[in-house]
DNA sequence: GCTGGCGTTGACGTCGGGGGGAAGGTCTAC
DNA sequence: GTAGACCTTCCCCCCGACGTCAACGCCAGC
């Protein structure tokens, strides 16, 4: 398969396929005449990809299971450095989560406060010529 | 109050100055030698964006907010405008609370499924030589 | 008159995850 | 023999909020 190939069946484009590459996580045999070529091991190891960057993984986060992948094991996440992937993020997420909720309540207050303040506000909004 | 001054006491750089005066947020008359001349109601207005901004507001975001210090108002959020802004970033908010929300379900069975279906990982990862 | 600490402008670097396009090689079909 | 669809490498561009020089001006104290 080459990489154009490969790019539609894993969803995404050929430039991101050179640029895994060129990060070191995805290798790919030449073919006599300089294309890539890949295997359906490849197709899974970039689906894999895929699917932690929708999670939101940074590139680097995604090695240990490609690296996993490569060693031969059934899915990206039979390792130790891949759960220990999961659980920082997983750290990180409750982090960011418990962050950005103290900054929603805080927005709301200043937001509540600033309506009491000036409660006409949204009435010169509504009352504003939108053109 | 010239720069380093200002941003002392605003708790920032004079990188940070002279780039949000580049972004027209801050505008400063200059003394007769060249030197940016700042008042305390530029203080406020800087406080002003380093509050929005630690609340993860785009510069952009804070517009508003000086635009309405500067006409004359006691706070940045006196004027509609910015009370729309306040809106928009709470629904972004409520909208990345869920996403990210969703997102550490996900991971959180992913690992869980992980361990379940390789119980070794922890026992290898203790037992492995980390030189 | 010299050092040190301010200030000025301007330009380039950073980080992540690629996008876009040039300039050229290759393969297939008509 | 030629069109067009694919491939190759190479290099610059993007976003946001600054950081980091470089090269220079201004001013105070000694």
């Amino acid at each position: 398969m080459r990489i154009g190939e490969l790019a539609e069946r894993a969803g995404t484009t050929t430039r991101t396929l050179r640029y895994y590459e060129a990060r070191g996580l995805l290798t790919a045999r030449r073919a006599g005449n300089g294309y890539r070529a890949y295997g359906e091991a490849d197709l899974h190891l970039v689906r894999q990809i895929r699917l932690l960057q929708d999670f939101g993984f940074e590139l680097e986060d995604t090695r240990p299971f490609v690296e996993c992948l490569q060693a031969g094991h059934p899915a990206g996440d039979s390792c130790a450095a891949s759960l220990d992937v999961y659980r920082r993020k997983l750290a990180e997420l409750d982090d960011c989560l418990a962050r950005l909720g103290a900054v929603r309540e805080q927005v709301a207050a200043q937001l509540a406060r600033a309506e009491q303040a000036n409660p006409r506000c949204e009435l010169t909004l509504t009352e504003g010529t939108v053109s």
